[in-house]
DNA sequence: CATGAATGAGCGTTCATTCAT
DNA sequence: AATGAATGAACGCTCATTCAT
């Protein structure tokens, strides 16, 4: 998408309509002949952004077998796997998004929508990890798990877009596996 | 400061000058007096909100007492105690302060500066522990735990300011502590 | 005409040749297949009102017999007849092109003629009626009542489409029918 | 008004706001920081119009002297002596004007409210002249003829600005006049 | 004939910035 | 120090018109 590439350098009130245009080597009329408003050209970003995640994250967690160890740590990889954020562009635009998600309601609701999307995916891997008694927590403590781990891949997220060099090469995905194991009490 | 609370609700750029200055009760000639450039508010926000911060953390440190898990647990809850972070408008804000850190160059370098001296707070913490055996991680493991613990918090303030009901009241700095027990592998 | 249905809410300018297109279930390249630019399209509906009312104009003074007086009643009442015009979307219509005939000259032009004609059929009238005697009036008098009397039509249409409640219902063809012989100096 | 004299010759959707400012030697930038919209600049126009007028139209009355018929006539002169209407550019603005009036209900209203303005004026004049016995009218036939007066008055604007070749030199308010005397069943 | 994607000029509007007072 | 009028560039968006299919 055009306005991922704008969006990456320029944040969205940068991206304008005929950057976002020139970028995908279309006129800025037919830009709105599309899409009938800017916001509806970043809520389809989000989309194809979000449905590309969910992609690779479903296949992950297929892929993951039956341990739910093994399935944490493939919801994990799914997003921090590969030098902390396989897509630059990708992530510092969805950085920027973040920004438009407090401002504009309708992205702020979209944004909702993904990360409870993702806590859909993650919760009952916690869930099931802890009736099965791989994870010694309380019930209690489930939710904040889910938000904590969460939390830890959004602030990677952020790190990557601004400040890349903070994180050493390839560690993002292992130090988050290492800290949910201590959230969970996973044994190791 | 006035940009921080017209920052919070309407971001970077829909922060317009005679907006600040309104609810700073000036003009808009007169913020232009003092500052010269939009860009030049937004820098001195960040010191104050930066200054603000590394007070509070000092006192917290110093409050802290002798044990590297002490001091620790200090650094964590100065940043996530009470509610995933105090201030709700300071908290939106620096999310829509970090999206311009990706666009304009003065603003990344003074975050990066900013998250740099965090990550001199905590390091010498984390360094000490692991030489004093409180923590038992490999040296070469000490840079990612920094960047892991800077990251969790950062994205706590993603989802203070974007998803708030997705944080159990009260679990941030809980949670963070005891992952950080997990990354740092410390006994409890 | 569908350009008549969406001038009569949205004006000349408001009014788009999609929205013109849409509204006779054609698209906007084909409208423009059929008539070269909007301006003809405005052309072209102003000579089907034109046409339709000559006819309608027509009948009624060949109904009306051979007396001057009953001729110029039928004249009146062929414009005022029926509630101030009857139909509310076609004088709303006549009245945003009359607009149009300010500005763009080729409309200009059209409205004069429609107008000329309008007059061509109320001065042989008039004309005959001072010379058989039945209008006491000046000869110099006869273009000024030609005048007169279109004004107060044209006026109807404007207070019909913009302030109908100021005309109490069924008057409008009375009043004139009045001030014409008021006018003309008609005995009654 | 520089609004006035672009829309006397270009109609509001043409009279661009670049344009009025031009025409009162500012810019573009400046009209904005007075006047909010587009809108308001036409709402503001049609203000200063009603005020101008409203002053004419009262001090004419004033001037009229007690018989009920000179007040009559001294309202009708009030807008139409001296060749059908003083200043063109006013006519055609107004008749623009009237085209906007179907279209934005803002300006419908404030038209409405103008012409009702006029009614209340030139309503009393004919009460009283009825009730004296002057104007030998039905009392029910007195609202059709506020409205009849009215609408000639529209009218004359409008052919003033359309096809002002149509009216004799001056004939407007003493035709006027003579309709009036017609439909009022004034004896001469 | 008919479609609808595509163009591109131009619109109203916003706003950081300047400057006379 | 302080005001707020003034500037001007840039934006999102609209739409008459064209044209490949």
């Amino acid at each position: 998408m055009a306005m991922m590439k704008v969006m990456a350098t320029q944040g969205y009130d940068g991206a304008t309509i005929s950057g976002i245009a020139k970028e995908a080597g279309l006129t800025s009329g037919l830009v709105h002949y599309h899409f009938g408003s800017k916001q509806e050209i970043l809520l389809h970003m989000m989309a194809l952004l979000i449905a590309a995640h969910t992609q690779r994250l479903n296949a992950a967690l297929e892929a993951a077998g039956e341990r739910r160890v093994d399935q944490l740590d493939a919801f994990i990889n799914a997003h921090l796997a590969i030098g902390a954020t396989a897509d630059p562009e990708a992530t510092a635009a969805w950085v920027s998004l973040t920004a438009e998600a407090v401002r504009q309601p309708p992205v702020g609701q979209a944004w909702s929508t993904a990360l409870d999307t993702l806590a859909e995916h993650l919760r009952p891997i916690i869930d099931a990890g802890q009736q099965e008694g791989a994870f010694k927590v309380d019930k209690d403590d489930i939710e904040p798990a889910v938000a904590a781990i969460l939390a830890t891949i959004q602030g990677y997220f952020v790190l990557a877009a601004t400040n890349r060099e903070l994180i050493p090469r390839g560690s993002a995905a292992a130090a988050t596996r290492q800290m949910a194991r201590g959230l969970l009490r996973i044994q190791t």
